[in-house]
DNA sequence: TTGTAGGCGTTATCAT
DNA sequence: ATGATAACGCCTACAA
């Protein structure tokens, strides 16, 4: 059996409490004791007990984190910051993933309210209604990454998705791009999407183009449906000369349908993508891409979370529906050249 | 203020007996209390304190897992394998990254046994010694996956590392391949890797050929290493026919270091990698993989931690230092074809 | 069927 | 400096 606060009372012959105060170090205790404390400790091999310990002290240093799934190095990515902060700053992570679905997300949200957790992280595709509703309602702090709608009361870490979408496509006109097709992610109303688009048509309007209908399309943050959506533009003989993807796996799949079609990237058909995920850097041809930083985005909202619980004498959320955003940036690798003559 | 069973208790006119046993459907209660009861819970919105829960029943449903990062897609397979059984026997998962630092394991270790997990899954690209010396030592069962060593005293999940290998040897020997470079992952006595080396040698021996040192490499898990390896091997003109790499990242570290330089796979040079994240997929040209079903060793491995735990009456760990091996299956892709002649 | 009370392992407030 | 002791929120005999 796992030893107790008690066990090491008794072997050394104090009171819990003067144990409980050379663990937590707290006020003042005699070097005679301490050391005799310290020893049980020793043979007893006792560690606290951090169920009690959150128990009596009302509070947990565990973050929550709700994400649609492991397999993605987007959200892989983001995780790494997440738990690098948090492990810096004394707390842990318990993690869950909603594989996107609206009732998994509600279900681990109450999980982590009955918790207790400091916070919660959460990372969507889709933002639903239910989620969005369940959200507002709880009482425990929620961080949203990269991702809002009107309707949401939690702060949001984010980048700046207007720009970024504005100043690749700025890259792609410049570059002589006259036809360029937009893979989106989804069409539900999601802000993050919106300002992409935004920033997309504001580029081209600004050069005197206005946006081609055929050549927009939802990519479902999904490889295979933006390979389809390619396929689909090639059989009909709709080829654009460059594409924007809003995410890193779309672009992909939007080159692998061309490659396998016989067109060649750069050289015929330039394709962009959005995050920089490590696959954009080992894919050949290597990947143009808005860089986001991921890392220091899983940081900041832990950051956020714990501002939130150390302020809790305050009933104010310090960052309460405002957004946090950081910066990007522009990598040019392989997969974007010059638009053909 | 979040309500306790107390506040439902009064609110009720019961007494929080009743209300645990409302709560957790045990013994009989009246219909009339019951109701009274569910509908206070309503009112209140009152939600079970799990911290006191786990406390007084003495366990947790909680089960802690280590990972070196979370950006690489092997960790995230099996993450979702564990994340999905342990969702399904209504377990949840506390994650810790490692970043591959023993120090980092042992701290973690020692803070899931402070909170008193219900078993711990460890996953780890090289074995320390002290790692396993903690491991042994701990009174929480921890399960190894697809990593062990002599000395560690826990079941591991796996698959069968030297028939693996052994059958991508044969696989490219009967393509015509002699000259066959072993691209290992690290250099430590990790069981798995010197199966998967016996694999590699018996196949060669059965055909009558020998290992050639010069070819055998390591790797260290990384794309950029790997890449350099087989730089090297160009530069020094002793380019294989034939490439296994142990692990998928390496083998695209391989495949764009001969692109890079002229080479084309797999006209020239063939390279197969291990584990078929979703990468090897992805990649062009797609990659011939031994794949391994990361999800189900996942799930295996919270299966057997809720195993340990049902049995815990009996003091005996069902599993203890056994290994549950999980079925392999060679995937030919594009990245492996006849060697030249 | 229901309520009382003891205990889970800590922390923290009192006296002493 | 130290030791009782009351919480923390819940479960569960044991009584009633």
């Amino acid at each position: 059996m796992k030893s107790t606060i008690k066990d090491v009372a008794d072997r050394s012959g104090v009171s819990i409490a003067t144990v409980s105060r050379v663990i937590n170090g707290a006020s003042v205790v005699s070097e005679k004791s301490r050391k005799k404390v310290l020893e049980a400790i020793k043979e007893l091999d006792f560690k606290p007990n951090q169920v009690a310990r959150n128990l009596v002290m009302q509070k947990n240093t565990t973050i929550g984190i709700i994400v649609p799934g492991m397999g993605n190095q987007y959200y892989g990515g983001i995780l790494n910051g997440i738990e690098e902060e948090s492990s810096k700053l004394g707390y842990d992570v318990m993690l869950c993933t909603s594989g996107g679905e609206s009732q998994n997300e509600i279900r681990h949200l109450e999980m982590f309210e009955e918790r207790h957790v400091a916070g919660i992280i959460v990372m969507a595709q889709r933002l639903k209604p239910e989620t969005v509703q369940k959200i507002n309602d709880l009482k425990t702090p929620v961080i949203m990454m990269n991702r809002s709608t009107s309707g949401l009361k939690c702060p949001t870490v984010s980048i700046d998705n207007f720009r970024a979408a504005y100043e690749i496509t700025n890259y792609l006109i410049e570059k002589g791009h006259r036809k360029i097709a937009l893979f989106r992610n989804s069409m539900d109303i999601d802000a993050c999407g919106v300002e992409q688009y935004s920033g997309f048509e504001r580029a081209l309007a600004e050069h005197g183009l206005s946006i081609d209908r055929s050549l927009v399309k939802y990519g479902e943050f999904r490889t295979e449906k933006s390979y389809e959506l390619m396929a689909e533009l090639i059989r009909k003989k709709n080829v654009p000369t460059a594409v924007i993807a809003t995410s890193d796996i779309m672009a992909v799949g939007a080159c692998n349908a061309l490659v396998d079609n016989g067109y060649k990237v750069p050289e015929d058909v330039s394709v962009v993508g959005f995050n920089d995920i490590q696959l954009a850097g080992l894919y050949r041809p290597s990947l143009t891409v808005i860089h986001q930083p991921l890392k220091a985005m899983g940081a900041e909202a832990v950051r956020m979370i714990v501002n939130v619980n150390k302020n809790e004498n305050e009933r104010t959320m310090p960052y309460d529906g405002r957004t946090v955003i950081l910066s990007h940036s522009l990598i040019e690798r392989q997969s974007s050249a010059e638009a053909k003559k």
